[in-house]
DNA sequence: TAGTATTTGTGATAAATAGCACAAGATTTT
DNA sequence: AAAATCTTGTGCTATTTATCACAAATACTA
């Protein structure tokens, strides 16, 4: 019995990149592939990527490669990408718009189904086909369309009162895109997306690397 | 002699946090901090913030904590935060608008400069008062103006043929934000944002608690 | 002043992750 | 059918990162 030990986040923040390349290799009539040439796309050594794949079973078979269709449906159920998944954006500005129309999520499950904002020229409108309500709508219209994801997209400021407010919603995983340390309690899980301190560290290698060049 | 050994990836990337909360702290009137509070507001244990702030240099004083002034200061100097750094951003979909509508950014010293699309109804518009240009004018705008950092926000499957055209335009840093491999020369350096790829880790684990729970 | 409470910086240890290298399975070639 | 060539899965090792725990420095208290 191969006792199914957590899988090390590294290894998961990959399996979505193998995926995406089985997917592009099924589209141009692979049906097998090699841990060597799936590294080589996805820009991962071959080793890791047969590690990666071993947690998943024995999905090869030695001396020939991996079945495309097999892995691609072995991750896709891992990944839970089959299940719809509810969401909602709260924040109705230029990025919560990026996100409402962001065309890759559809095809990981995502549905985004509804966008919050306070300014009143945004309620009513629609974004991507989906409507902008008051952020004060949110649990009724959270709960009752059994929403369980939140994306904030909404200033630092404004950010730990609207996770409040989600989680009185009955919402349960967040994806924060707000620059700040959101407190949520345990049974929540909390994504941090954060682009400004992303920049910042490139800030750091751009500043490195000009020092190198005349 | 403290040879400045490379710093861990994992402490350059709490760097920029230390700094905003250091910064919020400076705009509260503290004048000092202790790596236990500075870690209880970036979630960070302070064991951690006192290792990693070890790497820029003996910074705190035993028994008295941080004084947040001189580390801001140094991690502004360090994390090159005050050097002006010109961008474009090609895409002008809802990504490339938000981006280059993202207030964060200006903070830390990235200033966007110009957009480009290959869509005739976006071509001279402008976009947070950006104009936005043909993608074939890349090298003669961008190299006009010394930018060294790019921004990609195209489909995947235009994302390699921009990157070719921003190398010929010479730009040496690309911060990726399509949903794809990308192939650079060594000398350029290369960040993705990889954000579908981040949604299926999340809906592994949302599939994975929706099982725990009744 | 002596004692107590804080707090840093870091050596040492533990944990997590990556990479190597090879036995064993499969296919192709001669 | 034997040899050569691929290829997987994995035990082992190396490297990286995190955590612990404590000496030394400072501040506060009585």
């Amino acid at each position: 019995m191969t006792r199914a030990t957590e899988i090390p986040r590294p290894t998961l923040s990959r399996l979505p990149i193998y995926y995406r390349w089985l997917m592009r290799a099924i589209d141009e009539g692979e049906s097998v592939i090699s841990s060597q040439q799936l590294g080589e796309l996805a820009g991962i050594p071959a080793a890791q990527v047969r590690k990666d794949l071993s947690h998943l079973g024995e999905l090869g078979q030695a001396g020939v490669g991996y079945d495309t269709h097999k892995v691609a449906a072995v991750l896709c159920d891992f990944l839970g990408l089959m299940h719809e998944k509810q969401a909602i954006v709260v924040g109705a500005g230029n990025l919560g718009r990026a996100l409402a129309g962001y065309p890759g999520f559809e095809r990981y499950g995502l549905k985004i189904v509804a966008l919050f904002d306070n300014d009143p020229s945004k309620i009513g409108r629609k974004i991507a086909g989906k409507e902008v309500f008051a952020v004060k709508r949110m649990a009724d219209v959270a709960g009752r369309l059994e929403v369980r994801m939140g994306i904030v997209a909404v200033p630092a400021e404004q950010a730990q009162t609207v996770v409040d407010q989600m989680i009185d919603a009955g919402i349960t995983v967040i994806w924060n895109f707000a620059p700040t340390h959101l407190q949520v309690p345990s049974s929540v899980l909390l994504e941090n997306e954060d682009l400004a301190a992303r920049l910042a560290t490139i800030s750091y290698y751009m500043t490195r690397s000009a020092a190198r060049e005349p």
